[in-house]
DNA sequence: TCCGTCAAGTTCCATTCGGAACTAGTTTTA
DNA sequence: TAAAACTAGTTCCGAATGGAACTTGACGGA
């Protein structure tokens, strides 16, 4: 952990002249990204997803054997019953065969189970059994704990607008989908 | 995509009254992540990094036949050069064995070059060759558009705001890393 | 009512991934 | 100053991944 220089750094865009408190250990790198780093947001949310991610899928994984793509989908069962697998896909950032295969596997687990949706026969309903909402009402608690961790930081009204500028990028998303890739049709 | 009855929504912590206009096209699931979820930030954080990524992934190896981990380590060294494979994996989410993968295939492609650290002869220090500085140059325009077409939504006030706020999560790491393993060891 | 198109979900299979163990070099300490 | 502990980076190899093709079902139009 190499230190170059010990330097108090501001933001930045330092908005009406905040300083940030800055700490010692910092990694160099992790300031680069952060102020040195003309994609600053891609880097804060693929940073602060990391790292609430990552405790979380070793923990299910070491305390419940499920994989991460397993967790994504009772997780997603955990908040709506009766979703499709492709809810899941539409809502998370992975494929629809890993997402198959993790629904199959919790089945196989008795945590989910599917049903026939009688209104249109492509559709196959999930639901949690009783083990199922057993796991996510034991862990789901530390999930928010390990949120809450984070943004701790932040004053109740910090929270509130960091919440509503998100959502709101959240909602933009017709205006920025798929963006780059369209440049490519000459 | 179906929509179950349409609705005009509003956050589920309204600041000061403030509603949100919300598309029609908008997917229920998501909808649900990001209302009916006590995970409020990560939701909103793995999204807008899935939805930044994606694209970036997709056209650097449709176009330069990169892989995800060598664009993140190409990236990190476009941003500062003389870093080792090791300031990557701190500032970044992938472990190290696929980073130093990474690093090899840029260099076998002539995109880096690595010399020794004379002061540290476990450290190998990344630097650009020509190439990869035209890569870096021609790629990196694409990503900071794709950002600014996410955040475009916001007013310049509240894009600095965002960074603010963000900028104090990172920073506050030492809070929250790895805090979920710890209740492990009993 | 048949056809073309589209959507949900599954299967196939080559490729990539990543945990764990390892090598080599550095720092600590006793 | 030798051993122990630590750090950067690589290698091994079983397992997970995800693109592409496929199956089944829904649906719009002529």
């Amino acid at each position: 952990m190499q230190a170059k220089t010990k330097r108090q750094r501001t933001e930045a865009r330092p908005s009406r002249g905040v300083v940030l408190a800055v700490p010692a250990d910092l990694h160099p790198m992790v300031a680069t990204k952060l102020w040195d780093n003309p994609c600053w947001l891609s880097f804060r949310a693929n940073y602060i997803a990391h790292h609430f991610n990552q405790p979380i899928y070793d923990y299910v994984l070491r305390t419940r054997e499920m994989t991460a793509p397993e967790h994504v989908v009772l997780y997603a069962v955990g908040l709506k019953e009766g979703i499709t697998a492709e809810d899941v896909v539409a809502s998370s950032a992975r494929p629809k065969n890993t997402l198959s295969r993790a629904v199959n596997s919790l089945i196989a687990k008795k945590l989910l189970l599917r049903r026939n949706d009688p209104q249109d026969g492509r559709r196959r309903l999930l639901y949690l059994t009783r083990t199922g909402r057993r796991t996510i009402d034991e862990t789901v608690p530390l999930f928010v704990a390990q949120e809450q961790a984070m943004i701790a930081v932040l004053s109740a009204d910090e929270q509130r607008t960091l919440n509503h500028l998100l959502t709101k990028i959240v909602l933009n998303q017709n205006a920025w989908i798929k963006r780059i890739t369209q440049e490519t049709t000459p």
